[in-house]
DNA sequence: GCCAACGTTGGC
DNA sequence: GCCAACGTTGGC
């Protein structure tokens, strides 16, 4: 059981938009660290922090769970979207996707309460410059959110 | 809109 | 393999 921190702009796909669907195929990733997170590590029922980037508001908005181990993302293969790879086959695929779950809602824990908690100094997200999407979180840090959001593991 | 930081591309 | 140029991310 593995905890991760998925990055979505809520202009795009929020956590209100992954409660009314029960749970969505993570494509568009198209950075080769974030695919090798879903495609090599992630396991059903892991858990995920659905964080809001590029938004007024950034911060955790959510709990889910991997629903669906890694597949090719389709989106890759049609000419007409705007994930197109064109270096990709099916024979070969690039790009793949986990599907997530919602669990609920939380409060929204915003950047600068997680910046604020010495237990979650070591969070990627906090890092320096750091972009990635998808990004491994410590069980301690996984217990502490929770925690803070009066949430039980 | 700005800008720092980073990943990717492509010429050499 | 190097590295400059470019595009993207994401907080502010």
């Amino acid at each position: 059981m593995r905890y991760w921190l998925m990055k979505s702009e809520p202009s795009e796909y929020g956590i209100d938009d992954l409660v009314r669907d029960g749970s969505v195929a993570w494509f568009g990733v198209r950075n080769y660290q974030a695919r090798n997170f879903m495609r090599d590590e992630m396991r059903l029922g892991d858990g995920v922090l659905f964080y809001h980037s590029s938004c007024p508001e950034p911060g955790i908005a959510g709990l889910a769970e991997v629903s669906r181990l890694a597949y090719p993302d389709a989106t890759q293969f049609d000419p007409r979207h705007k994930y197109f790879d064109p270096r990709s086959t099916p024979q070969a695929p690039r790009w793949f996707n986990v599907e997530v779950r919602a669990l609920k809602k939380t409060r929204l824990m915003p950047l600068a309460e997680i910046r604020g908690c010495p237990e979650l100094a070591g969070m990627k997200i906090l890092q320096r410059g750091n972009r990635l999407s998808i990004t491994p979180v410590e069980p301690a840090e996984w217990a502490f959110i929770l925690a803070r959001l009066g949430e039980t593991a």
